[in-house]
DNA sequence: CATGAATGAGCAATATCATTGCGCGAATGC
DNA sequence: GCATTCGCGCAATGATATTGCTCATTCATG
């Protein structure tokens, strides 16, 4: 019994208590997931063996979700980035629902939110060029029932784009 | 004289040219960016070496642009995101690179686009809750000059996050 | 205070993985 | 058809991750 009430304090604490260290170790693997856990034990002062046991104690703890590379965009074919702010007709939940299952499901669409104000859902958009964007947005948002307005917004030029978040 | 034009034909092609294996190497490293290069090549049906001498050309192409680690928002106490449409005052050029300039240099601020449109740029900021936020958007933003107009939306639900660009 | 439990660091051995040079075969150009 | 180039596989080497163990420090408690 008391065992299990430690468990929960130290779970509970876990999740917002992040000593120096670890904040160190988020900073520098937010900046790059793939240094050797030896020179991040160097840069944060510690020996690798903690270091990595740190570390997998904040993967196992979900504050370190996953470790994906950034591609570059107009590299790989996909220079044009959309906002789409897209208003629904029945503002029912089932019609949420509906919708956010569908961008889940398209590539396309990197980021889906439902927000607070005047429209319903914002979405980030990557895609080739305009063409393709203009065949997205008729032949795919405007063909899901629901979806009574939308307003594009292109992102002409990307002054400031991270993944980092701050960390007091 | 030859080499050279040989080089500039080879940069030229590799930037958009990427054979099968490649986009099959890229989309697995948007996922996992840490999968070690044994398992890689096992995926892709290759042995680790030539694996391993495609990925160093993707980075060195700048096509893989960095590796970084995720973190999830609310666990690190960054729980609130919010889209902000920021109107400039004086179109000029310089007043531009300013107010982007400064943007780069906060560390809320994770994404920032110069945009086509009624307004003049798209910020996505990350912040511990309103009240903080609220601090950002009178003591910060509005205090740039050459700022006319904010408008905030408030970012409820994260339906879809994801870095990663469909390749075709 | 002293003491015992718990937390987290360091050390060292082992297993896994990355890296490089070299040879070979298939595709390409002449 | 022959030479050249490109990219793969093999194998040896070096670097790195991983684990069990021991020890120091901290903190709660008698």
């Amino acid at each position: 019994m008391i065992l299990l009430i430690h468990a929960i304090v130290r779970i509970k604490m876990s999740q917002n208590n992040l000593d120096a260290i670890d904040r160190q170790i988020l900073t520098i693997l937010q900046r790059d997931a793939r240094l050797p856990n030896t020179e991040l034990a160097d840069e944060i002062g510690l020996t690798p063996a903690p270091t990595l046991r740190r570390v997998r104690r904040l993967e196992e703890e979900g504050i370190i979700q996953r470790y994906v590379a950034l591609l570059d965009h107009k590299k790989v074919g996909r220079g044009l980035l959309v906002l789409v702010r897209v208003t629904l007709d029945k503002q029912t939940r089932q019609g949420f629902n509906d919708f956010a299952t569908q961008m889940q499901a398209r590539p396309e669409v990197l980021e889906c939110y439902l927000c607070l104000g005047d429209i319903d859902y914002l979405l980030k958009v990557s895609m080739p060029d305009l063409d393709a964007y203009q065949h997205f947005l008729v032949n795919t948002l405007a063909a899901i029932p629901g979806v009574r307005n939308t307003a594009s917004t292109i992102l002409v030029k990307q002054e400031k784009y991270t993944t980092s978040l701050p960390l007091e």
